[in-house]
DNA sequence: TACGTTGATCGAAACGTTTCGATAATTGTA
DNA sequence: TACAATTATCGAAACGTTTCGATCAACGTA
């Protein structure tokens, strides 16, 4: 059996209360007893049990992770790359992630996370689209949580976002300087506020250009931001209007789909049409050409997250508002000067 | 405050020792006790605390799932899947996954991972290449264990794999009725038990089919799976011997790679050379044309481990043996009669 | 009728820590 | 020199469960 706090003290001829001042580094031990305990635990290689620790001192010193089914399946290695950056991080602050999934039709009553039943966490990061309902119970239950890529509007809460506003206005300022003036716009789920922002990225960088704004060269689609979505969006457009000579596409996996359009109605890229995607996904780079895309680091992400989170657990603070990282464009091969230029 | 089994011994007019045992569901209840104290755990809307019910039962309720570092900057989407599958399963025999990476240079005085130290998972899940040292700290520990994708040779242990053998015939197989018979085989990690597997699975096929084997078609790289790494194997392949009509690669990176390069060669895929991977990773389905590939069924692996190990969790069994999980060819687009078919 | 069995419930101990109030020893202050 | 304040250590309670032996009632059996 592994030893225990008790043998330790043993050893070390102290009561075992006093062991515990010095596990937990505490004021007002003496530098002798100190080293005697520490040379104690040493050779019994005694650690403190997890679950003891646990009760005892009421943290479970674990995270909750919690993401939607959907987003695993279509979107995965985006939010997979944020709940590895929350586990990297996590370890530094001696932290457990535990990981969940939720559907996104939410309900308290039958859906609601084990280890919030079992108050097995001392807070929660929430990645993407968070249900209303989800929302809703956290508040109740008073724990701290912070949600990464999502948030909901005109209420309070705690959010790490990327600029993504600036990261369009970035792609769209190296499509002018190639000489493009006709630039499409692809996306999907246009309510989620990351792609929103995209969008109005796109349309301020328009603006700022002035250079005219035209249904015509936008197609939105009702559904998912997938590679398919982003094949069918740009058939659409084709069928619409064939005067583009570039597309920014709100993520890579659409910009991938417009590609694989593309090129299956005849057009090179990027001599034909330039493409500019969004994330920068590692499978940016198995396309032919690779994509131009802006690049966002998923895994600071989740790390700022929990950084927040660790912040809310010990201060008790509840706001600590909004946090922007920055992002970059990336360029590669999918993008070129226009025939003109 | 959340209610704990006394508020409901109290409302319920029992012993909180009572309620313990309706919790776990033990012999020796009336049905009316049962009844009552159902009712007070649902007004009181309690639930039982995990870190008290540990400490008390001795189980933690978790399981480690441990991995090196490089599985998941290189070959990410496949261990990925593998741990998702594992998070899947768990949740319905109520354990939580811990998950953790190890440097391959893993040394148990600074590398054991904290869940080890604190005595915080009843057992642990290793995927893909496992450190010796890891294996013999696991085994010294006496923690249940059991491997995916790998297994350290003449040692008793409790392994799940995928039958690579029988994929690489299957490929092969496709291959030849198709025409091919000048089939090449690139690779890397060769000692890998799943590599060398598929590997044998190419000779023992070509055996079968009583077609010669040439060193000049083979290219195995000292390093990684990887896409650049595929795209080497097939150049030194093409200074080599331009005499090839297919190519087997070890993995879908690297039939990536193989792809790449021979189009930047100026071969048309599948017209002049035809192409199979392995694995089935997603971005099996960006590349263009979409790759022909042995099928593995990631998230099963990972299913398959956590049933095993909770089997020997409860059971207290050592030895469960090797599982074999069967793999499937996916005809994409990336193979195609030779030319003289 | 008396007694061993069985079934239902209970009470207490145990799990391995943290935390807090008490106590003893030491130091500082007037 | 006497007393207050500080420092170091201790002991006990608390955290919220599981588990096991004890108790008691009801029942069947001889």
């Amino acid at each position: 059996m592994a030893a225990t706090i008790k043998d330790v003290a043993r050893k070390a001829g102290v009561a075992f209360s006093t062991v515990s001042l010095v596990l937990n580094d505490r004021a007002n031990v003496s530098p002798e007893t100190k080293e005697r305990v520490r040379r104690a635990i040493e050779e019994l290689n005694y650690r403190p049990k997890h679950s003891a620790r646990s009760l005892a001192s009421k943290q479970t010193g674990n995270i909750g992770f919690i993401l939607t089914d959907d987003h695993f399946s279509r979107a995965e290695p985006f939010y997979t790359k944020i709940f590895l950056g929350t586990e990297f991080e996590s370890r530094l602050y001696n932290y457990y992630i535990l990981l969940t999934t939720i559907p996104p039709s939410f309900k308290a009553a039958t859906d609601t996370p084990r280890f919030l039943r079992e108050h097995n966490v001392d807070g929660v990061i929430l990645a993407g689209h968070v249900p209303t309902a989800l929302s809703k119970l956290l508040d109740e239950l008073d724990i701290p949580h912070v949600y990464v890529d999502y948030s909901h509007q005109k209420k309070q809460s705690n959010v790490v976002m990327m600029d993504n506003l600036n990261g369009a206005k970035a792609a769209m300022k190296h499509l002018f300087q190639l000489g493009h003036e006709k630039i499409a716009f692809i996306g999907a789920e246009i309510t989620h506020p990351s792609i929103s922002s995209r969008f109005e990225g796109y349309k301020v960088a328009l603006a700022d250009a002035s250079i005219a704004y035209s249904e015509q060269l936008i197609q939105i689609q009702k559904t998912f931001l997938s590679v398919e979505e982003g094949f069918n969006a740009t058939e659409i457009l084709l069928r619409k209007n064939r005067n583009f000579t570039a597309i920014l596409a709100a993520n890579d996996a659409m910009a991938t789909g417009a590609l694989q359009c593309l090129k299956k109605n005849g057009y090179k890229i990027p001599q034909d049409v330039s493409i500019v995607g969004f994330d920068n996904i590692d499978a940016g780079t198995l396309t032919m050409p690779q994509l131009t895309t802006v690049n966002i680091d998923k895994e600071e992400l989740g790390a700022i997250a929990v950084r927040r989170l660790i912040e809310m657990i010990n201060s008790k603070k509840q706001f600590l508002g909004t946090i922007y990282t920055p992002v970059d464009l990336i360029i590669r091969e999918s993008t070129s000067p226009t025939a003109s230029n």
